[in-house]
DNA sequence: ACGATTACATTGCAGTCGTATTGCAAAGGG
DNA sequence: CCCTTTGCAATACGACTGCAATGTAATCGT
């Protein structure tokens, strides 16, 4: 094989570009031209790497969904162990766009959201990790229900369902300046605290700053 | 003045066909041309009654924004007065995406909203109102503690917050096919009913279909 | 009746888009 | 050595974009 290129790192470099101009000029301005110049490269390296504009699409979708789910699996597995309690609430705060990279990263999730709605087939592995999110909430809040008497008995899954949703939608009103991260923090454990049936108890270290 | 013609009739028309286009294509499929053809008329007419087409979508979006609000006012006064939490869960059933017209209107607050992370300007309607309808819950939800013993003493304000997140997140969810309509109504009943301390009664008829 | 004004249609323009094509330098295998 | 494959650049093409300019028909005030 003659001059060989890290094709994978390469992939990852343009898809980080890609997100950047996402992130600040939305969807609408990523073309093949605007990202090679974020990149710094010329568009002809552009189309070497990606054949057409919807694989280069697909694959910074793909690097998104996988960066969260790396962190937040992460996130999940580093410290001591928790309870399934403050691990929910853990994985929750991971969700919330509180610091700069994740607002935005959280900035290109929702564009890509407004992308997937048009192009179903983009939208697949979003509908699958979600579902896999929700099943292991599920799991984690029942959890907490066999060691808890305070906790209500409520059904598990809707609770889950209702958890992702929230923290969403909480998540796009922090990016739409709605209100602080701070709120909906506060908001969550508002939620945490009526699913627990307990005073909320932000012990794990807080939110460290909001929009 | 010659040749009178319903200025603000047209360009309801026109921002009709935007909106179809915005539900079934996105709104990078919305351009003067295609609005233009999809309300059967000239691109000429178009920027006649749009200088430009920033005007048209804004226009778009505030009519998008007054249609919702007009029709959940409505239904908050229609019928006979309900208690403060079966007009909370009315309100909120409005705003989830059952029915076909609903979904319609999903895709296009998806695909504005999205457009409003990255042009500021045209968020700014959208702050004022969601403000306005936390306040709203944020009221009703006293209400209903004050009346009630069983419900928890959880922050009216952060009660509410949680409350829009969570429909606007359950709308998102269910547009992307992540669950039906039935489900996010389960979710949302099982929020109520944590938060009211009670066993959710969904009396009001429940929701007619979902994706 | 007539000039002014409004309502629309048509056309043209400069620019951007995704993509296909072409060209060339570099490097490993025969 | 040479030749083929790869990495990348440059450019051309047709389609599309928002918008400006121009034209024409209809209507009202006078």
């Amino acid at each position: 094989m003659p001059r060989k290129a890290d094709h994978l790192a390469r992939r990852k470099q343009l898809a980080d570009a890609l997100m950047r101009l996402a992130a600040s000029q939305g969807l609408e301005a990523v073309s093949l031209r605007h990202v090679a110049a974020e990149a710094g490269v010329s568009t002809g390296m552009v189309q070497h790497y990606f054949r057409t504009k919807d694989e280069m699409m697909t694959f910074a979708l793909d690097m998104v969904m996988s960066n969260a789910q790396e962190r937040i699996t992460a996130e999940a597995g580093a410290g001591q162990p928790l309870g399934p309690a403050e691990l929910i609430r853990t994985l929750m705060i991971q969700i919330l766009p509180l610091d700069e990279t994740r607002r935005l990263e959280g900035h290109v999730s929702l564009a890509f959201l407004a992308y997937a709605a048009v192009k179903p087939a983009i939208g697949d592995g979003l509908r699958d990790s979600s579902g896999q999110m929700r099943a292991f909430l599920a799991d984690q809040i029942r959890a907490v229900q066999a060691t808890s008497d305070n906790a209500p008995r409520t059904d598990p899954l809707h609770a889950a369902t209702a958890l992702l949703a929230l923290v969403d939608g909480l998540g796009i009103h922090v990016l739409g300046r709605h209100y602080s991260g701070e709120e909906a923090v506060a908001a969550l454990d508002a939620y945490l605290g009526l699913l627990f049936g307990s005073t909320p108890d932000p012990a794990g270290a807080p939110a460290t700053s909001g929009g």
